[in-house]
DNA sequence: ATAATTAAACGTCATTTAAACACTAAGTAT
DNA sequence: ATACTTAGTGTTTAAATGACGTTTAATTAT
């Protein structure tokens, strides 16, 4: 198939990525970089989003799933769509000046704008010198309105778990009720009572405990779970509860 | 200045509008008609959301606020962006076709939804012929893919009516508490008990009593109350509850 | 073997919140 | 004065939440 790219329009993804280890929720960026060919002079050097325009034949949701798979390899992670940004000067800033330049793309685009949760060692980036995870506390100079982008789909991220169990798209399929916590933690930034946290937790007929338990940890081995989407899906009714 | 379109992008208004009189949650539609100029033959009969190709000067944001307020005369309503619709047929199913031939544009369009909150009572209609209130539970038949741009727009504001006091953008300045319970109802399809909504709203410290009640009814004239987004914004911590 | 260490796991009480439920009060229209 | 209509009120029970300290099960160091 011929791939007819549209200029005006692109996708970029946010790319959330959760270090069960360092209990860090990170995102996914990569590195600009360009030099003056003459002078040497360092033009631009900071990070951005991946993304890209999208092609005539596809729809939103699959250029975003191509953009993600051709950085991480991943397909059939979570992602949703949270936000169009298309502000006329969202390329425009001085900044972003020499590299638009150099790409010579001109025109208009108003990005999609998506999220995505993984879990970083699921994402092998040896082939991928340019891309680096880092923690959403510690983000780098950030190039066109990537920033802003950013923080939006961060604001959503923080909602949406609260109400949807995606959650457990940054855990592996087994895991403990303290890492989910720490999870929990490291999203929000709040502090959690482990006593109250488990008690809730562990009362959900969708957290199913395993006959395992933790293995090769040098301490008391903590029982291990599983999530049931379908169980959660069933039983799950969504409760009207008026809440402002 | 030079109005130059974007004929890849557009936006596409989801304008609800709360009748206080009949309880009713319309949305505001405008009638598509077309027939053969040879047959006479009806070609195309039906209704399509509000929306137009954006204009390279406009953010996406003034694209949609131009758009309602060119219908409505409406400015500074509530609104809110919630959803990008992209899929490369979506102007291209065969109902649509007569129409497509007639207007002429054939290249691919996505659109930027966004949905508004007004009162029916705000909008005078008299001018547009083609526009009219549709009540959200017998819309009529719809043109493009803009059946499954409503049912998404309203889902998010059944969600967001949770948990935002976006209600009010319905009401009128001053309101009775019934009015708000009868929206509620009028947006969830749900029972509400009286007493229990009643106790709830009134201890909200944002729900102000005023020293007025209702005049010109023919029954006990209820409380009038107002809503103070000040005191909202102020009073309102997140809490960051996980309800999983 | 024993002790020290570390994180997991458990339980209670006080408070808040939600749900269920039926009658009286206050005004208007006749 | 009466009928009518909608506004407005209170209690009880169950469930969920938040605050808080102690015990348990494993590994590691001695």
């Amino acid at each position: 198939m011929e791939l007819i790219k549209n200029l005006n329009i692109s996708v970029d993804c946010v790319v959330f990525g959760y270090d069960i280890i360092s209990k860090s929720l990170n995102l996914l960026l990569i590195h600009r970089y360009l030099e003056s060919k003459s002078t040497k002079e360092v033009l631009v050097n900071d990070y951005v989003l991946t993304g890209y325009h999208i092609y005539e034949h596809e729809t939103l949701d699959q250029s975003a799933t191509r953009v993600l798979e051709e950085l991480t390899g991943l397909s059939n992670t979570y992602k949703k769509q949270f936000k169009a940004f298309g502000d006329p000067n969202r390329l425009k800033d001085e900044k972003d000046a020499p590299w638009i330049d150099n790409e010579a793309f001109n025109q208009r685009t108003v990005t999609i704008a998506y999220y995505f949760l993984v879990k970083t060692e699921d994402v092998d980036l040896n082939s991928k010198q340019k891309a680096k995870w880092f923690p959403v506390s510690e983000l780098p100079k950030l190039g066109f309105d990537h920033k802003k982008i950013i923080l939006e789909a961060y604001e959503d991220l923080k909602l949406k778990c609260l109400t949807e169990p995606i959650i457990f798209e940054l855990l592996p399929d087994k895991f403990t009720i303290n890492e989910v916590q720490d999870l929990y933690k490291s999203i929000l930034n709040v502090e959690i009572d482990n006593r109250n946290f488990r008690r809730k937790l562990i009362h959900k007929k969708y957290i199913i405990p395993l006959d395992e338990k933790q293995v090769g940890v040098s301490k008391k081995p903590a029982q291990l779970y599983m999530f049931s989407k379908d169980i959660y899906e069933k039983m799950h009714q969504k409760n009207y509860l008026i809440n402002i």
